[in-house]
DNA sequence: CTGCGGGCTGTTGCATGCAACTCCGGGCTA
DNA sequence: TAGCCCGGAGTTGCATGCAACAGCCCGCAG
């Protein structure tokens, strides 16, 4: 996946498979023959196959022993580890800044982004609610980049590359669901907290305050797991199995659970592909 | 990179290409150009390519603007950028044990697995070491897998392929410089700890041990760098810029900083491949 | 009825030829 | 002399043909 925007065929098949895949065109556990998939895309099979390689590595396709690919399925639990590690990982980016210290030009302008969000969650209406999840992007993405870690960034993009992962993963169900909207609230008190505690060079609660705040997402995957026709239209829904959901195709394993007794004896490899 | 083992040529031209960038083979910002790659792997570009794209993937390899990749270079900061975070991944990988508990029998296989190393760092022969290795990598592995998360140790995985972030990364120069053999007990300790922890249900202190634990190899990065003869044949080394080694190819950016400034306005998009 | 073997189909793995693009250098012109 | 344009070499991007492999179904024999 080059730099170059979509010029390319390979972009081009990344950008449209992430979409179906999210949209829920496929189900998990279907597998992604190439030829079909070329008839679909319209782009031939060497850039395919460098298209699904990457979606494999973002962790939206699972590779078969006999080779070839198929749909991801994710648990319940994985999506509130997805939550929990962005915590971790963005508390990490929190710690790095307050620790390393940011000139005061950045805090500045976290801050005025943040007093533009304050005023947005007052107001109701569609198009400050877009504007808002554009802020709190832009919020979370400048946070990242005062860390001043590379690898940090690619940790977290690997992370946040599934889409229930990402900062406004479940946010958007609250442009619905009322009852959660005090939960912009409470994000718009995490993000000032963040300023004050990377200000003050205060590491390890700006680390806590960032884990704190990812942790909203499980109170929103709480609130849109109870408001089925709500988690239906997020994006890639169609990839969570839940667990009381019995009409699953047959012919899948319902639960990937890694497999639970570990041999007593210290003999195992380290894989490495 | 298929599960099956090295029968395909992508897989053996990703480990040739490995072993080569570990071995310096490439010096950072050297460009790899596809056809004399072709000439000394013995492979076709088809599979070369894509050996490339999992090596870029695994952050070995940057793509250049105009397509084609080169070798990346690494920063001392990356290098401990990279430690810290496995630190954090294990730390939550420790959390994730101690508060989601774990059955008797793995506790007892740590435990073994410890004592066998205990005795092992007593011993200064090459054999022990090499053993040392294997049982310290099947520690923290085991450790890893009693998490039960298996977003969590693709995370890890992500920061574990680079060669000098792993557990055992700089241990090897500990079997030739005596004065850094101490470290092995405090790391005993710490394992001895971690366990403790977690059959106590003490996330906050598993987390916290096993960030330190990690930080072991800061240590052991410190004594290297003050002996650049033993830094030369550990693997990877080659992708380090050690600041105070002016001998750089000329025509290659030698740090890649990422940009000081951010511009005050909070405009930016969220960029995403 | 059950187990096994063989062939068939669908799929992926690989190699190569062609086209387009980028970068660089030389020569022409203002 | 400086700047621009053009051409060429080298590179990557892409498409397609071929071969090998895996899985499956069917038929046969025990």
């Amino acid at each position: 996946m080059p730099r170059p925007a979509h010029r390319t065929q390979i972009t081009k098949a990344v950008l449209r498979l992430r979409e179906l895949i999210f949209n829920g065109h496929f189900t998990p556990g279907e597998r992604m023959s190439e030829l079909p998939l070329v008839a679909l895309l319209g782009v031939s099979r060497t850039p395919l196959r460098l298209a699904l390689a990457e979606l494999e590595h973002e962790g939206l396709l699972r590779t078969l022993p006999g080779g070839g690919y198929v749909v991801r399925e994710f648990t319940q639990g994985d999506v509130r580890d997805a939550i929990e590690l962005r915590g971790v990982l963005e508390g990490t980016a929190a710690r790095f800044a307050a620790e390393r210290g940011v000139p005061a030009r950045d805090l500045a302008a976290l801050r005025a982004t943040n007093e533009t969000i304050k005023k947005l969650v007052r107001r109701a209406d569609y198009e400050s609610f877009e504007r808002y999840l554009h802020l709190n992007e832009a919020f979370h993405a400048r946070l990242l980049k005062m860390a001043r870690s590379p690898l940090l960034e690619r940790a977290l993009d690997g992370v946040v590359s599934l889409p229930f992962a990402s900062a406004s993963a479940f946010v958007l169900a609250e442009a619905e669901l009322p009852a959660s909207r005090d939960i912009l609230i409470i994000g718009y008190r995490h993000h000032a907290g963040l300023i004050e505690a990377i200000e003050r060079r205060q590491g390890a609660r700006a680390e806590s305050l960032a884990r704190e705040h990812a942790r909203l997402a499980l109170t929103n995957l709480e609130i849109v797991i109870d408001h089925r026709d709500v988690l239906e239209r997020l994006p890639g829904a169609a990839l969570i199995s839940l667990p009381d959901r019995p009409d699953r195709d047959p012919g899948i394993t319902p639960v990937p659970e890694p497999d639970a007794g570990l041999e007593p004896n210290p003999g195992l490899e380290p894989e490495r592909a």
